[in-house]
DNA sequence: GTCTATACACCGATAGAC
DNA sequence: GTCTATCGGTGTATAGAC
């Protein structure tokens, strides 16, 4: 939301004053992850950072209006980490043909919930104690990691790298009202049936990481890393992907 | 945990006294669990309760410990009641076969979710505040539905509605520490490659409905329960269902 | 034994002086 | 923009009445 490298809009040519300004709002965020890494989702406490920056805690609503503001800004930026790290994934791979970035975006999606399991909670498990944040900034930030799978998919399909007639998901399928808005600008196309595959294939994956990071799976199996490579597999056969492109490997 | 059909112990001839005891605890649970569903997670307040109750908040204290301590007992009661739900489908669906038990856990399984969204916040989201409710309660009783889950494919594998080896799982992954205790008892003779598949299916599963609950998938598609159905339909092909008996249906 | 009453420390949020 | 002061809220611990 305000990282200095904002793509849509030029540098503005901060001034002294608002740099100052966006300085303490990265402060404050930092201060913040890190409670929230420490203490468990929850943990946050305004008055905890006010201390720590040796301010009053009125002084923080100059920078965020609400706790919920500040949550709310959390989750734009780990929605944006996770599209940064699952692009780059996916530019990295790009010598590996379509069937390749897939695999590549799966394990990027994993390392990152596993680097970052503040805000993969933050962004997939339950928001907070009093309400989630606002749908109208979560949904988009969401969608556009989404839409890398999305390309990435497509193109397999375009390429005979992956077929969708292979797959159970209805030809018929419907689309919601969000996701026109999703992809409305990148790829008008797309049927809906492909949205449908993909976005089951997203809640697989989904599913193995709040298994490994909320819940007991490493308990229950020693290799989960083997197990999820396994599982990507899976997936990707799922998804019509050519059985010769998904790798038999350990 | 203190449901009154206890299984293993007989009803043991409760006092008068401790009856009046098991009755207030159950009015404590009940309306922690609709602080829950109302106020989200997290929203649960101790002395809210006790203002219903109009009583002073510390009597609360006579019954649980501490406020993570009614939060564990909730946890335990949503993991039986998914457990009995799931059982429940798989009794009634048994002349149908394992493929078809099957099919009815992965329904029941969504429907307990959709209809008790608290319940399933409480497991499968991030837990509270504070911290997570104690290992050793929660991971006996997340395992007990995930056994009959686990039965189910078995019964499939030995009948040959299912092969294993049509599986991306690897035979010789290793199973953790906590998963001999928890089939120990009931099937000691699993390979762990069965757990492997089955935990690897109840992911995706458990994927989706954190999508479809938590997250904004009924904004992006219509017909949520019929890609669920696909989502299944996948899931079974994945496990190396025969797919014969995998219904192709809309 | 069971419950009440009280006190403590912490929290988010607001008002108003500087 | 930061401060002090304050309000109403929370979970928790303890002392004491019945």
């Amino acid at each position: 939301m305000n990282s200095p490298p904002a793509q849509p809009t030029p540098p503005p040519v901060l001034s002294r004053r608002a740099e100052y300004r966006q300085a303490t709002i990265g402060e404050i965020k930092t201060l913040a992850r890190r409670q929230l890494t420490e203490h468990g989702p929850g943990g946050l406490s305004l008055r905890a950072i006010a201390r720590q920056m040796r301010t009053a805690p009125s002084a923080l609503y100059r920078y965020f209006a609400s706790q919920d503001e500040l949550i709310t800004a959390l989750c734009a930026d780990a929605y944006d980490s996770l599209a940064a790290a699952v692009s780059a994934a996916r530019d990295a791979a790009q010598p590996a043909g379509p069937a390749g970035q897939w695999w590549a975006i799966c394990h990027a999606f994993r390392r990152w919930a596993l680097d970052n399991p503040a805000d993969f909670a933050l962004i997939f498990g339950t928001p907070v104690p009093g309400y989630q944040a606002p749908e109208h900034v979560t949904a988009p930030a969401a969608g556009r990691s989404i839409l890398v799978s999305l390309n990435v998919y497509a193109a397999a399909a375009a390429v005979g790298a992956a077929d969708p007639g292979r797959t159970r998901v209805p030809e018929t399928l419907t689309a919601g009202e969000l996701l026109p808005a999703l992809l409305g600008d990148a790829a008008p196309g797309y049927p809906p049936q492909l949205a449908g595959i993909v976005l089951s294939a997203y809640a697989s994956l989904l599913g193995y990481l709040v298994a490994e990071i909320f819940g007991s799976l490493p308990r229950l199996v020693d290799d989960t890393h083997r197990l999820y490579r396994a599982h990507v597999r899976t997936v990707m056969l799922g998804m019509g992907f050519d059985p010769a492109l998904v790798a038999h490997g350990t």
